[in-house]
DNA sequence: AATTTTCATTTGTCTGACATTTATGATTTG
DNA sequence: CAAATCATAAATGTCAGACAAATGAAAATT
């Protein structure tokens, strides 16, 4: 754990990859207290800030936790669900951000990972879960609702509806998929979308759900998948137009 | 940019957090140069230790990159398929050594998100990929190739059968299945497994990727998760009679 | 015995300094 | 005049030492 040629570049970023590699490979587990800073600075024969500065890094990936007082130190932290779903969920949708990705590749992307998960969700789905689904499509109904709110009312859908699977694992994997390209496709839609007609998909999905008919949501979703790509591809047109527009 | 409260617990995490919003939100842009340390310092009325300590939380990221010289200092990073996609693996890996995933649970995750591939994957494949697949196939039947080696191969194998889709957002979003899943899966079934029966549900695949045949691949899939899932049951079963005799 | 005080340890932050890298412009030279 | 060289300034990378704040444990006191 005290690998470090002398190779004076970043030294920092070196001493975070060594400590990285240590709890990856078990080396360090979960509530293992490192050595104090001065002993690591001692250890890796660098400077306490930048032993901080490794460290910063590490507590940006949420691998460590750290406590002042006597008996504190920097601590190999547990990695929760809700954290890496967070971590996640934010890299997704810088990655949309930062490389133009086409609206048919983020919808396909979507739909294709939601429906995946559809037939574990009707056969698992509890009433909770359909309480859930109907609650949101009950503020979806709402005419005053802002485009903003019906947003994340839509994410809250498909999230109850992925969650029903009720396999962890699968939640977070699609964090990406539900929480950063949905709100993106809403962005891009908004002023083409019917809600009407989201709504209506919507009641059949969860109606679906709570009767177990998983080829059934299959349909809607499909449907769904089609009219959002239909909502895409016009909105895109309507822009091209308008910039056409501003050149004439 | 400069809302930091007197709080003065993290203010490193604050300003990495302001700095981070910034970024989300557009105010700052790819290859925007942020302003230099020591004026982040005067900004935020901070030392400058403390801002390079916020500054290697947002590095850790990959959200900015740094660079030495007159023309140089912090800039809003691209983030790239390749580095959110590593970052992806990592987190879903220490996710899984963390939180007691059962096998059943993993493999689930894992069969049900490829599975959605599929399909995609038989209608575009490329001789390219064709060809990848059937390498690695090659390479499988090698009678002194190391569990290590198989693994990797494995893991090709599917990333091949997943990249198909030509859908690099879907690519991305599945890359904690694929090389975090099932290295650990590989792991826990080594000793128990039969590397020919593998090899066959390989070459399944791959002659129906070849065909096109979406129905196929989905088979053998449903076949190769049932039978990973056999073993994975299997070893645990082995492991806790071990324990049961270490006792007796 | 219970409470209070003291103390040592550790992280959080600051100041100031020097080293290193790198683009720019001035200087020198062919 | 053009080209190469050198000095300079700006920025990050690193270091040393210091103090503040938090915190638990041991010591002292009631």
């Amino acid at each position: 754990m005290k690998i470090d040629p002398k190779n004076p570049a970043n030294l920092s970023a070196q001493i975070a990859k060594s400590i990285r590699d240590s709890i990856i490979n078990g080396d360090l587990i979960v509530d293992e207290r490192l050595p104090s800073e001065s002993e690591l600075a001692d250890q890796f024969d660098v400077s306490r800030p930048t032993v901080r500065e490794a460290l910063k890094r590490l507590a940006a990936q949420n691998l460590i936790r750290t406590q002042r007082g006597a008996t504190g130190g920097a601590f190999v932290r547990r990695l929760r669900y809700q954290d890496a779903y967070a971590q996640h969920v934010t890299t997704s949708t810088l990655l949309l951000s930062m490389n133009d990705v086409t609206f048919e590749t983020a919808c396909e992307a979507r739909f294709t990972l939601e429906r995946a998960c559809a037939p574990l969700s009707a056969k698992r789905r509890s009433a909770q879960q359909v309480a859930t689904m109907r609650a949101e499509i009950q503020r979806q109904e709402q005419a005053d609702l802002s485009d903003e709110h019906f947003c994340d009312s839509d994410v809250a859908f498909h999230r109850a509806l992925v969650d029903g699977a009720k396999n962890p694992v699968l939640s977070y994997q699609l964090a990406g998929a539900v929480e950063a390209m949905q709100p993106l496709m809403n962005m891009i839609t908004f002023s083409q979308r019917n809600r009407e007609i989201i709504v209506g998909l919507h009641t059949r999905i969860a109606n679906s759900i709570e009767a177990h008919n998983a080829a059934s949501i299959d349909e809607a979703l499909e449907e769904l998948a089609s009219y959002t790509l239909k909502l895409g591809r016009a909105a895109l047109a309507a822009r091209a137009n308008r910039s056409k527009d501003a050149i004439a």
